[in-house]
DNA sequence: TGACTTCTTGAACGCCCTGTCAAGAAGTTG
DNA sequence: CAACTTCTTGACAGGGCGTTCAAGAAGTCA
């Protein structure tokens, strides 16, 4: 049943990906429609149609840029040695490497900042970022298990434990980075906890 | 000079207190002046004569949260050993005792909401976070420094980059847990990284 | 007491926001 | 072609927001 009627004017992927980038360097509350309504060059009447209201159309953007981050940490901690891609992993959120400073750069983790702006009063916001907080510390849990069993990382504390206190560290730093980036502190802390796990 | 004229007919410290409580436990934009109004008894004009807009009422507030736990930071670190009173440290990373609010838990720290909420988009805001977070390196570098020198703490690396970390574990936990606390994964976390210290 | 100063009250203003809708445009189908 | 379906457009409604303000209340001071 093939769809009938006019087409849409715009792609739909690539639109979102726009407006994931919007809400991500501007935040929830301070996009406005009229803000993606300008940038998109999609009129209010399409996105409504296209995308349901704000919010949902915001939790789509978080969830898309969820999947691509899970993408890309899979990929990159599939390595031996772990810790240069964990070490890559933990400055990548900051972009402490690519020193990109333009304005309209996005700020920090959208999962992150999604934590501090709808959580815990949203429940399906919360949801989307609870669920992404477990992934995360899933994967590096397999992965420091993996580099356990490899005598690369101590076994001094479990993998999980070793898991959670990454994230806490990642989201930490990506939330300190927005007040300003030290590289060289900020580096050194990472180099830090990398040698803290090493066996 | 003594004030002449009709009395205020509210206590400010008291309110700034009580509206510290709304701010942290809803954040600045969901906070709205009309729920100060109905939580502090006081009415809008009052408020604005007192504390000025709302922002200048908020940074207010944060200001006054961070004198509470620079206070408390430095006495509870002021201790041999460190090491429990930092876990002690990490384990309530945005407690106050004598703020806790009755009505609703406030959630993470509130400087750290601060930033995702109002940095770098406020210029004041990411002035006082900033003051803030260098003022919280500061002091758990220098009590880093003692327990480096007494041979509690390993001194593997500089106690200003554990300090730094230790910002970011800090930070990252009020933030997560903002979705949903696991006290038992959290808490085996916060040991993993006390135990890194040890020399 | 009367003049003066400050605080209180709550109505009102103007702005911007999200979300809706009716009419027109642009395709597909038979 | 005509009928049908979907998308687009932009004006509009309705509400909430921060902020202001004039009039009244409640003190101090000479």
């Amino acid at each position: 049943m093939a769809r009938t009627g006019r087409p849409r004017g715009f792609d739909k992927d690539q639109t979102l990906t726009r407006a994931l980038e919007l809400f991500w360097s501007r935040g929830y509350g301070s996009t406005s429609i009229q803000d993606l309504v300008d940038a998109l060059a999609v009129e209010r009447g399409s996105l409504y149609g296209t995308f349901g209201d704000k919010r949902r159309f915001y939790l789509d953007a978080v969830r898309l840029y969820w999947e691509v981050y899970e993408r890309h940490l899979i990929a990159a901690l599939d390595t031996t040695p772990l810790l240069p891609a964990l070490r890559e992993i933990l400055t990548h959120p900051a972009r402490l490497d690519e020193l990109i400073s333009d304005v309209g750069v996005p700020q920090g983790c959208l999962v992150g900042n999604t934590t501090a702006e709808l959580v815990p009063h949203d429940s399906e916001a919360t949801q989307v970022v609870t669920r992404s907080y477990r992934r995360f510390t899933e994967i590096l849990t397999d992965a420091l298990r993996r580099a356990q069993t490899a005598g690369e990382v101590t076994d001094a504390a479990r993998p999980e434990d070793q898991a959670q206190l990454l994230l806490y560290v990642v989201q930490g730093l990506s939330l300190v980075s927005r007040a300003g980036l030290d590289r060289t502190a900020a580096l050194a802390a990472i180099d830090t906890a990398i040698d803290a796990l090493r066996a």
